[in-house]
RNA sequence: GGAGACGUGGCCGAGUGGCUUAAGGCGGCGGCUUGCUAAGCCGUUGUACGUUUUGGCGUACCGUAGGUUCGAAUCCUACCGUCUCCGCCA
């Protein structure tokens, strides 16, 4: 949610942002019943500070035994005009927090203006290209000659998109998982995690994902509640409705989920193997700030993002996003995408924006400084650090072998207990 | 799923319709005292919204939402949460 005295204060830049990022959407609705409310609030207080002053005469003539009944006739006539206004205020109230939800966040004022997706510039590239002099395989045959995985089997049981990992397919994705949760707890400082996969509505609210998007989760109307399509959601609201110490910023978390999307409207494309799930895995990085250190807490959790690819020596590149591909909650974002040298072409693995004050005013979340001052709203960010599917195809096309089996990375030797994944003797 | 108890400020805890703009204590902050520390003494204390001459002023908030009443922390209803016991269960 943005601020409304922003909007109120500086409608014409708001309304550029949100041009800016793709979205039709007027403003001056949301002026309209924020006057509207502004009016009732003042008129409904002035007849409440009258009633309770005379509703305290009313105490004073009881206690000294006078007759009171004028005075409570008077009371009784605006206590009915209050009623009616508290209840109008109500529904100006509702409606303007309905227009205030509809309102994406604006980008930041380093965010190249652009509306498509082809125009995000590459801001880096780093590794080296898998050239081999066989013919490479994609992760499907792979992992077929392998025994990694099953679609079929996960299709029999749950529907299409929910993969079956199977023998030492199953023990790479936990390999994998485990050694980025140990990365970043170890290396980078971050507080391990694991947080429920359901969320309620507030918390959905909080993040984003409501009231725009509720087809693209999966809902459990008997108990009010959705799958989470990424750990952002259960951990951003960890601090929902808090005042932290601004001594404790910037808190930073990691933690492992499942993850769950309904992928509705994009039904036949990639639906081969691993490129789109509904439901995979991801480490997430999620970090409060201080509203003065969030741009290069941004940049800081890229890099934490781009190590873990870096130890497993996989060829890489960081696009920024033009304003128009920004999604909704985000002011700014880059993604990371892994060379896939079977599939030839660039997966996104991560996501890593800074939502500014964005999500913090939806969920309430603020900090305080120990020496006095006003509770203020921190900056929430988050990135994928990373999501295994797609690290699974590219990981397993980056260190095919001639003969299919496959050296893994040394970094995941401990985790699998094994140098590489080897053919059925 | 059944039965019961309970939700008051950062924490503990009083408060059964009006002298409660929530007592008292702990903690925090500021000051005094002090060779230092401890103790003591004095003062102070949250959030949101509206308004403002930026000094303030006003309104609301005792789990949440309604209701009764001239007036609700207090009475009524529903819901949510926590705890205890029973049942079920990894």
């Amino acid at each position: 949610m943005l601020d409304i005295q922003r909007i109120r204060q500086d409608t014409d830049q708001v309304q550029q942002g949100i041009k800016n990022k793709n979205v039709t959407l007027d403003l001056d609705p949301v002026l309209e019943a924020d006057k509207q409310r502004r009016e009732i609030i003042a008129e409904v207080e002035s007849l409440k500070h009258e009633r309770n002053q005379v509703s305290q005469s009313v105490a004073e003539k009881k206690r000294n035994g006078e007759d009171a009944s004028e005075l409570i006739e008077r009371t009784r006539t605006i206590g009915g005009t209050i009623k009616e206004l508290d209840e109008k205020l109500r529904g100006v109230d509702e409606e303007l927090r309905t227009l205030m939800l509809q309102i994406p966040n604006i980008p930041h004022a380093s965010v190249p203006v652009g509306t498509d997706p082809s125009e995000n510039p590459v801001v880096k590239t780093w590794g080296q290209r898998v050239e081999p002099d066989f013919q490479l395989m994609t992760h499907l045959e792979l992992g077929e000659a392998l025994g990694l995985f099953d679609f079929a089997k996960g299709t029999k049981i749950a529907g299409p998109g929910f993969p079956l990992y199977t023998d030492r397919g199953a023990k790479l994705e936990r390999a994998l998982i485990n050694f980025m949760l140990d990365f970043h707890t170890e290396k980078h400082g971050y507080t391990e995690v694991l947080p429920p996969v359901l969320a309620n509505t507030r918390s959905m609210t909080t993040t984003g994902q409501l009231p725009k998007f509720e087809d693209d989760m999966y809902k459990i109307p008997q108990d009010d509640v959705y799958l989470i399509p990424t750990a952002e959601v259960p951990v951003t609201n960890i601090h929902q409705e808090e005042i932290l110490s601004a001594e404790d910023l910037p808190i930073q978390y990691c933690a492992y989920s499942s993850c769950f999307r309904r992928e509705a409207g994009s039904y036949g494309k990639d639906t081969r193997g691993f490129l789109r799930l509904h439901q995979f895995n991801k480490v997430e990085l999620v970090k409060f700030t201080h509203p003065d250190d969030s741009y290069s807490a941004l940049e800081a959790l890229r890099q934490d993002a781009e190590d873990i690819l870096q130890a497993l020596g996989l060829e890489y590149r960081v696009i920024e996003l033009v304003t128009g591909d920004l999604s909704f909650a985000a002011a700014k974002c880059y993604d990371l995408e892994l060379w896939a040298p079977g599939e030839a072409r660039w997966l996104e693995v991560s996501s890593c924006s800074n939502f500014e004050d964005f999500q913090a005013r939806r969920g309430a979340i603020r900090f305080k400084s120990k020496d006095g001052g006003k509770a203020q709203l921190v900056h929430t960010l988050n990135g994928s650090g990373v999501a295994t599917p797609r690290l699974l195809v590219a990981l397993l096309e980056s260190y095919q072998q001639a003969d299919g089996s496959i050296l893994l990375p040394d970094v995941l030797a401990p985790y699998m207990g094994a140098t590489g994944i080897h053919l059925a003797p």
